[in-house]
DNA sequence: ATATAATAGCTAATACGATTAGCTTTTGAG
DNA sequence: CTCAAAAGCTAATCGTATTAGCTATTATAT
């Protein structure tokens, strides 16, 4: 009972480490190295093993990003809401790429409990699109598509080389008002 | 000499187990067994080990992606063509998914042959925007969102339970028409 | 045909990370 | 001040990757 650790400081401390080596696949050895203990000290705060850290690390993954975007579509509305979030979630994703890929940690067992972690988040992204006058199938596709368009994106803009000709700033800027567009399109359509 | 494998054979059996697991994560052992030989036998075949298999892993898939949307995209042009390489896009990835996972394994040291292997399926992209008339810049800016928008819903999709109450064809569907109009205004624009 | 070299498999041995078992020290509650 | 739980440690076990060295098969060159 030296250190001072618990749960919630070595989740965050494997965080950074992911983050770090840009991967999640961080072994307890390194993890344990990092908090200057020895392995099978973490299997105190994680009797699950690795199993139960990947988990708890996808966890707090979803409930970071969940804040950051709630944080930045605070106060907005409509078009300005929705990039806010987009923006919002591509700088969290560039930012974390070793946690962002522990979040993508789907199913096979734990299917549901997934779901919920991502689901404050998603739930996010429905709110933003309640300015808009939609129904809720419509809303439905939205989110579908622009939860796909920023999973895409941010995945394979953070683990491509940043050299391009044309600078994904713009494409990413582009793709957005692409998005917007479609939906203004929709909410004319359906008047 | 008993077996008649070739390195060849293997990957594709690779492949196999992978989507049979719906993951990329196979060990030597798995594989071995699956061929009916012992783990240390695959290393004349892949002396660099996990690694090398991994790496032809990711080429073989990008080849066979590649041919799959070549395939798809022949005769038709516009949106026809978009339309047809994104549905079997699509399909590939759900037909696909543990080697869809091996095919994601970007950078680390390997940066430049990942995005040898990736370029022949996104030049399809390319050659199947040519019938549109877009500047060099709206092409690339366009194969990204394209791009990003299938690695994004088919990752989601090929990892999340199949009951939602909403279609997810129907919201597939939605997207592309939204990028498609996207593309369409853009062009009306440069006019 | 036959000798020979490369091939492709095998077993045994090594290394390393995950995990478990059991011991010990610290710390918080009473 | 005592005691139980907590949190660390070392030693031991297990499983997979990988290497080393052996052997049988096959292909090739004489």
């Amino acid at each position: 009972m030296r250190t001072g650790l618990d749960k919630e400081k070595i989740i965050l401390r494997a965080a950074e480490l992911a983050d770090k080596k840009g991967s999640s696949d961080i072994t307890m050895k390194e993890l344990a190295d990092e908090l200057g203990i020895k392995p099978p000290s973490l299997y105190k705060h994680f009797s699950g093993g690795l199993d139960e850290l990947s988990r708890e690390l996808m966890l707090c993954g979803w409930r970071m990003l969940d804040a950051e975007i709630t944080k930045a579509v605070i106060g907005k509305a409509k078009d300005d809401a929705v990039t806010a979030l987009c923006y919002a979630y591509r700088d969290f994703v560039l930012k974390h790429k070793g946690l962002y890929e522990a979040m993508q940690w789907y199913d096979m067992f734990q299917s549901k409990e997934h779901m919920k972690a991502c689901e404050g988040a998603v739930d996010v992204m429905y709110r933003s699109l309640s300015s808009y006058e939609l129904t809720n199938e419509q809303k439905i596709h939205t989110v579908r598509l622009v939860r796909a368009f920023l999973q895409g994106f941010s995945t394979i803009e953070a683990h491509t080389a940043h050299d391009k000709p044309v600078p994904l700033d713009d494409s990413f800027d582009f793709a957005l008002r692409t998005i917007l567009r479609g939906i203004a399109d929709m909410q004319k359509r359906s008047q």
